[in-house]
DNA sequence: CGGATCGTTGATCAACTTCAACGGTCGTGG
DNA sequence: CCACGACCGTTGAAGTTGATCAACGATCCG
């Protein structure tokens, strides 16, 4: 259950023994089942979340209904709307699972109180929100630099598993396409 | 001199005299004129910037000269190519004065120095990180989920002195449009 | 003064969207 | 266990948004 996180957050840092045990205490271990809801519009984000395995979407919803993704999550991401959670706010995303997922929940007051009681996991989300804002700041470029190809080709080399992770019109909608473009260029491609 | 960053960062975390008065050694005073570079594309970005005075904008440069604009910040942010900065590798981003700027540079090495030596300068950077992704989580569903009016009249809520602040060319990049766009939804909505 | 920079306006154009129809696959309920 | 509906990808035709191209006026500054 928890060996994935373990593992994740030994990427970017040294737990002790101890550590990894305490670490324990601050998770819940959620399930949810496909097409379940994490989080809906309007609500608060009171949690951040660990995939330990399968898919979640995170996405608005327009005044016409039309759904727009904006970020794909499976095993070893983090999950949430960041701008409610770190707020307190109400928040415009909805987080839904894509397939069958199992996800361990950290509070926000468990949350603030690692931040507290453990540095090293401060020191650790510190050194993933570094990795996560160069990769938004790509993500940004490629939305206002690129046309309908570029950012296809672009999630291709940068995401191979997307492809085969979800449905390609989930992937056109991440990339602010619709499914008959993405369609086309995937054809046009071959 | 310092007083802005001291300003900023207590906004976030408390500072002791000691932390303050040692936090002054960790940067380098530098003055850009308008025009000049921070940065060049292809280089490592070897700094952090924090910016006193004046207006820095980071940018690309695609195949047929275009600029698109990446960032624009002014007193009191930060500026970087965080993917390189980060990573040590080489960056894709340009970084250079739209008008004569005052900065304090944090070199790669400080700032890892910093993050060993004074854990509230990790804690405060955490924190900050966690705002930017906020903001750039809403960037990016702007960029996705709006057209161009909707991106227009967003930018002008969330960044009223953005219009005041720089060249309307500049803004118009930063949206993912063309300067002539711009003029146009402006004619229209007033 | 003369050049560079910037915003504006008009006309044309292309990229991508929208709308519609169809075929395949999957899962669920009768 | 099969049938039907939901969901998804594909293809074609038409439509729209915003880009491109070009020309012009204003301002700033050396």
């Amino acid at each position: 259950m928890f060996k994935l996180l373990l593992q994740h957050i030994q990427e970017k840092v040294t737990l002790t023994d101890q550590e990894k045990t305490q670490l324990e205490e601050y998770f819940i271990v959620k399930k949810l089942r496909k097409r379940q809801y994490l989080l809906q519009e309007g609500e608060v984000c009171k949690y951040m979340a660990f995939i330990s395995s399968g898919v979640l979407k995170s996405y608005v919803i327009d005044e016409k209904g039309v759904e727009t993704i904006n970020f794909i999550g499976w095993e070893g991401w983090w999950m949430a709307d960041s701008y409610s959670f770190y707020t307190g706010e109400k928040g415009i995303l909805n987080i839904e699972a894509v397939e069958d997922a199992e996800l361990l929940l950290l509070s926000k007051e468990k949350y603030d109180l690692m931040m507290i009681t453990m540095p090293v996991m401060s020191t650790y989300f510190r050194i993933l929100y570094e990795r996560s804002l160069a990769t938004k700041d790509r993500r940004i470029l490629s939305n206002i630099a690129f046309n309908a190809e570029e950012k296809y080709t672009q999630v291709l080399t940068c995401y191979p598993e997307l492809v085969d992770r979800i449905p390609q019109h989930l992937l056109a909608s991440y990339l602010g396409l619709t499914p008959e473009t993405v369609s086309r260029i995937k054809n046009k491609m071959k």
